[in-house]
DNA sequence: TAGGCCATCTGGTCCT
DNA sequence: AGGACCAGATGGCCTA
């Protein structure tokens, strides 16, 4: 005797993959809010040349990958430097005393300047991702 | 109007 | 079996 299968969808069962179809979705939809959620956040800590325009999340990750690289090159050339002093002397000749927060300070454009002070200070551009073709 | 970006749905695959 | 993750398809919104 053969038992009912997949091939042989009663009402309950098409009901019951519909039913899981549409809890799929909205598992999918949560899943895809927090991954935005973690987007905004990450957008927020970085720089973000002229504030108009949101970054989409392609540049987002772009931007994270050249910041971090730049903080990176900033620790290592602390390290050169040697004592905390000395880096502290350094970080204010280059960026001023009142510049604590570097992402805006990254962002920020100096009049007359064509290009915000970060990216012409840490030569901060974006590094694009290979792209799959 | 074309192109870019996004949200959502959907089916497939892998893991527990 | 069910959940998480992923990628493709689709349609909406916005801007140049």
């Amino acid at each position: 005797m053969k038992m009912l299968t997949s091939s042989c969808p009663g009402p309950g069962r098409q009901e019951s993959a519909a039913r899981r179809r549409l809890a799929a979705n909205a598992r999918e939809r949560r899943r895809m809010q927090g991954l935005n959620t973690a987007f905004d956040r990450l957008r927020r800590v970085v720089p973000q040349w002229g504030q108009d325009k949101k970054l989409s999340k392609y540049e987002t990750l772009q931007m994270a990958l050249s910041y971090i690289m730049a903080l990176t090159r900033i620790l290592a050339e602390a390290e050169r430097l040697g004592s905390e002093r000395d880096w502290a002397a350094a970080h204010c000749e280059h960026f001023g005393r009142d510049h604590r927060y570097l992402p805006a300070l990254a962002a920020a454009k100096l009049p007359g300047e064509p290009e915000p002070y970060g990216q012409r200070l840490f030569g901060f551009q974006h590094e694009p991702f290979p792209m799959a073709s």
